[in-house]
DNA sequence: GGGGAAACTTACCGATCGGTAGGTCATTGC
DNA sequence: GCAATGACCTACCGATCGGTAAGTTTCCCC
């Protein structure tokens, strides 16, 4: 019999797996219910609605990338190695928090039409984009190249950081468990590769 | 009044339209018909099931970037230009074909449970995967770190080249119109110099 | 010019969706 | 001791989902 807040957390925990896993659309109050092992309406007493339950599974991301982003930034004082420092944490948190990646890819992607944020003021993920752009545009490499070209490179960076953790399953599923494993095994060393040279040049 | 054939060319491409933007299943049968000015079972006419529409245009997008991949393997000897070829015209058909990179992005994080190419055979992109990874295997820098390193540089290329793209009508919420076309203006050009660096060291 | 397939249509079906209304029961604050 | 709140529950609602059955129209082939 878990109390309340362990409810609280597991639902979140939950959701985001199911959100994951089959797009907003795609994943139901029912289902994430009955891996709770309670039924729909309880879920429905903690969110108000699934639309609602999706923004606070989204903000509790984002307030996690952020402050994975302002941590790696406390650590050093060039922007270089501060990048370096939040990718490879970045890295490494998609690799514990599995639904993290296909979140983040599904909120980065969402269109205007779409969007569950389309009504907010501020769109989702936008206290991380920004200073990370901004974080970009003031390596020595990038600085002098304006606003547009730091946020292809930050979309570069965030895209292949983020393809290979969620494609684990299907990776499996390829190319066999034991190819996979070895490459997780390496893959944070090879990303942290390509941050350093796309950061440093 | 469309010909039956433009007709089927319509479907793929609205299907395809609808399966990236919402995802396969929060696509609806009913309003890609919509789309195409006929009824849910005219739509049904043409394919047996939701699932067989989806295959079908997922089939089709593997097929045209098989090609993209053989195309640039016939221009050049040198696995490293052959990649460098390939993934910029990658690019470009992502620019071309809106919804291309979402679809991409979809089948590729699809896990094993719901999948729907699970029962096949053979998974959707696998005759893309093998051929692209064995390429990075061929090139003098990679050629020495095993296939699962190639697997990891395929990945976080494939990622990198997807998110931008699939990105932009997100971006263009966040950033504006006009820093979004200045950054697509150069994006191509700033991808490829992220594969050479990747690929040549 | 008639038969038949192709390209749709309307009319349904059961299942599932998100959400509401109202009840039960345990805990807690006063 | 008791009202109130929180954490669920059962029962239900209308909408929408993918899919089937049975026409209807159009067009082509012989």
């Amino acid at each position: 019999m878990p109390t309340a807040k362990e409810m609280q957390s597991a639902l979140l925990r939950v959701a985001g797996d199911h959100f994951a896993a089959r797009g907003y659309q795609g994943a139901s109050l029912a289902r994430i219910a009955a891996d709770l092992g309670i039924t729909k309406q309880g879920v429905l007493h903690h969110c108000r609605s699934k639309e609602q339950l999706y923004k606070v599974v989204l903000h509790q991301l984002g307030q996690d990338l952020v402050k994975l982003l302002f941590a790696a930034m406390d650590q050093a004082e060039e922007p270089e190695v501060q990048l370096e420092l939040f990718f490879v944490s970045l890295f490494e948190f998609f690799r514990d928090q599995n639904f993290a990646p296909a979140l983040l890819i599904g909120i980065l992607i969402d269109g205007p039409g779409q969007s569950v944020y389309a009504s907010d003021t501020q769109p989702a993920l936008q206290d991380l984009l920004e200073p990370l752009v901004a974080l970009i545009q003031a390596t020595d490499r990038w600085q002098d190249d304006g606003f547009p070209v730091a946020l292809t490179v930050a979309f570069e960076l965030l895209g292949a950081a983020c393809l290979f953790p969620a494609a684990r399953a299907g990776m499996t599923l390829r190319f066999g468990k034991d190819q996979v494993a070895q490459a997780e095994e390496g893959a944070s060393r090879q990303f942290r590769v390509l941050v350093q040279e796309l950061i440093q040049g």
